[in-house]
DNA sequence: AATGAATGAGTCTTCATTCAT
DNA sequence: AATGAATGAAGACTCATTCAT
């Protein structure tokens, strides 16, 4: 019961750990949650059933782990990935590509999961749970925050933005083009679709360098064009 | 055996499949499609378990006819609000509200269980269904192209659009939206969260009036600022 | 309610009656008692399930209809057919036939059903229905047991048989024989390998006319009478 | 981990298997295979319903498992024996009275079930097992074959026999006697009852030393040729 | 710590039978 | 007499979870 004699055991709990993981993280993807049984978890993994029990109370609990796990990635590649750019809209390039790759790739559909299970399923998350779900994604999705704010302090990206909307469409126009995407089997083709649609998202934020007049700058002009006015008009009257 | 006395026992057969129907639709969204037992659609509809399998043979007919009574409400109303606007953005703003209404309210999340089923869980949508409901969805979608093609027609949209990002950006957009808001209870506010998203992806693609004018309109602003300092000039020289 | 307006009806009452009898005839045949549902006889009948319940009170009432209008056939096509034959062994060839053609032919294995649910299954005749099948069965093989009897009467057959042991191998071998048929698809041959069953024991039980006399015994014979002849003549010459 | 703590749970487990197979085995006999509820098997056996599932797959595996291990038995019983007989007549009366006493006793009309269901029934053996169970029948039927054939090289049986047809007409016999064994509720009195279908059927095939002659006959043919070659020598010696 | 046999509530679905029209 | 919608009990099978070893 010394270090020593734990520590081997320990490691291959953890490793044991892991492969479950791994093996419902497989399985949710291809099958979806309901139509993964524990059985087939611990059959992938190659361990028994009742070991799936003693590392993950229940089937919900490694539902969580699994979406933590997704996220703890996706959140960590996402924050190491933006240090490498300075422009914003590589960054957010960048977070896009990271965001369908990381959702993609082999574990499929999964992200998708998350979202319906978080929202709608069988109340799933109705508990404790949640909130650490939502703390998982909230740290997620504050990395884009960032990403825009700081693009708007660098004054790359308008002041007037509805943040919140912007976030929407991102995450939102990403998960359906991923569809579209995946749908047609075309996910070889990720950078060029994930700039398609990024693209209009940047057009409608960015400060353009000549279009950014905005109202006041009508104003202004307006303003000026009577003061203009007024001052010929006067000149006229004098002479 | 005449109409009238045939038409009741019709009449009632009718009603009772709108019933099971409806309480389908209820409890698909509330509890999700997995979580939703052919007995509490039963009970909930007020008939019995048997009767449910009178109507639809499986539980999977069940959810494919609430999916499609959706879709066909959704399209039905789609065309026939367009029709009543003649502004490309009135157009597209009036789709996305009927889009979050028709999705949301008593059906909450249903639309989100679509794609879900549609794309990942348990490849219920394997066979011959997934064709029908595809169509149901292209012919859906097909309206907002619709929109947008007529509006680059009428030179209000830009002719360089990819119009199938903007229509993810739209969709997935509206639904990422959606979400936030039934999790902040505020599905009461549909019109401003709606318009929030619509703006910028309407700002990206819109031919803005005095947008474009580039750098001849500087040219002349500037014009006119220095004719106008001139005239003070004068003025003030007079005085 | 006189005779004359009952009478189209009641042609068309025994029609439908007819159309329900063979409908459940052929589908118990073809997929088993079991496998059979009520709904399918009367989709097959071309009436309503509550039709089917207006002839037949119950789904075990039409099975036991079935079986006796095949016991009927049986009978009759038995007796009217032994008529035609003086000859024991004919008789025996002819009901052997008789028995398979009418228990196989369109009605497939029907015929093993009645045994199968008379003596195995759900004890479906444990009341009185029971009494009537055994005396429509005993009926039936009575004709057997006649045709047996008058050989032996006729001499044709030893009088030392055991009838009940004749009778079990006469039915149990032709079926066995029957579902050997039909294992190997060779329903078309049927009189031929009718025969082969029908000649062991039509063997067994016949009177040999000179009982003993294998060939060589004949030949062994005529040789002792042509040498006793040759020997008599000399003698005769002699003297 | 020795082998002894290890062997009580595996002994416990086929102890179970064993009950389920017995459970099942005495209550398809009794009420059918229809007719009896993978519940009642479950009770029946001591065991839950989710039990008898974790040891066969599905109610018909139980089925085939049922019948197999019936055929094995019979198999074993029969080969084993045969070798304690060395005449022919012998063995057949053996071999039916192990395949009366294997088919009746406790398992009731269970091998009539094999027949019926591998033959009519809800085509339940359309698929594999049944080239399985065919294999078994064909196996335990060898048996049979054997025996005659041995007969037939031993001179005991006619070698222009139709094996096909004699076995047919031993088994079917047989089963067909059972039955009305049954129904009279005789089964006390097997062995009579037995070789009274045996017997008509050994008569048919076996070689008679002198066919069937009465020794009086065989006396008097004898008589007639003694005298003759007396009279011939006498006649010889004159000359 | 690991196992895997045991559990039994729960799932979808079928079907003989009834009855109002 | 004919219909066919409605019923609800029963069926085979699944599965997350427990627990003795």
């Amino acid at each position: 019961m010394n270090n020593i004699t734990k520590s081997a055991p320990r490691y291959r709990v953890e490793q044991k750990e892991q492969d479950i993981l791994k093996s419902a993280s497989e399985l949710f993807a291809e099958l979806g949650f309901n139509a993964t049984s524990t059985k087939k978890i611990a059959q992938n993994a190659g361990v028994s059933e009742g070991t799936v029990f003693n590392y993950f109370a229940t089937k919900n609990d490694l539902l969580i782990a699994v979406i933590s796990e997704m996220y703890a990635k996706l959140t960590e590649d996402a924050e190491s990935g933006i240090s490498k750019y300075s422009h914003t809209i590589e960054r957010i390039q960048f977070l896009a590509e990271n965001h369908v790759r990381g959702t993609a790739g082999n574990k499929a559909l999964l992200l998708r999961l998350i979202y319906v299970y978080m929202n709608t399923d069988l109340h799933i998350f109705e508990h404790l749970e949640t909130t650490a779900l939502y703390k998982l994604n909230h740290e997620y999705t504050k990395i884009f925050d960032g990403v825009i704010l700081e693009g708007v302090r660098h004054q790359e990206i308008r002041d007037d933005i509805n943040l919140s909307a912007i976030r929407d469409l991102f995450f939102g126009g990403l998960e359906y083009a991923m569809r579209t995407l995946m749908l047609k089997n075309k996910m070889g083709n990720i950078e060029k679709y994930v700039s398609d649609v990024v693209e209009p998202l940047w057009d409608s934020i960015q400060i353009k360098l000549s279009q950014s007049e905005g109202p006041e700058f009508k104003d202004k002009l307006d303003d000026v064009l009577k003061r203009l006015e007024s001052v010929t008009d006067k000149l006229n009257q004098r002479d």
